[in-house]
DNA sequence: ACATAATGTCAAATATATTATACATGAACT
DNA sequence: AGTTCATGTATAATATATTTGACATTATGT
């Protein structure tokens, strides 16, 4: 585990974004830390963002665009509901 | 088949949008015709949008939001994935 | 012939996503 | 103590998505 992950108490960024009455969340830290800790820069180079834009969407500061979500999911090699999912419930699966 | 539809021949809309290499393709035509014919104007009020926007993202004129995407597909009660993919290939299954 | 409904399109305005730049913090290392 | 790395945050600028309002076309129905 390197250096940021373990002081981050998930205050302002909890990877679930509310929008009207539903709720987008998302697994992209956890994806980048099994991806052999993936850095977010990287994986802003990779899906050809700013680190920035990594750090919103992993926030869930907003919804991305669509063609994002899927890059980030090709990165991981998996497909896009493993990584954004839709509703109330938490990811389990 | 209602008045539209027998005349548009798919000229500049034709789902499919490009960015980069990648493209990503869209069944909103498909699935609001198996949805009862539901019109473009329905569409836009039951996920929240306006039809201009309906209309330019089931013609792939840009990347809808993840947010909308996911709304689309909430209301054809299918998951993301047969509403858009990623990728060279075009629907299939 | 006329009206209506569904769609495509266009241009300007607004909202939101994304970038660019900069600074702060804690962890790991020397 | 000092340095580096990964991260969080903030603000202004730019790009893109979405809205608003309007108009044209074709099909359907009267």
């Amino acid at each position: 585990m390197s250096a940021a992950e373990s002081f981050s108490i998930d205050a302002g960024s909890s990877g679930v974004l509310k929008l009207g009455m539903n709720t987008i969340h998302n697994r992209i830290r956890k994806l980048r830390f099994d991806a052999d800790e993936m850095t977010q820069q990287e994986l802003a180079d990779r899906i050809g963002v700013t680190r920035q834009t990594v750090v919103a969407i992993e926030g869930a500061k907003y919804s991305p665009s669509l063609a994002i979500a899927f890059r980030i999911a090709e990165v991981f090699a998996v497909p896009l509901d493993q990584v954004f999912r839709y509703g109330q419930e938490s990811f389990t699966g």
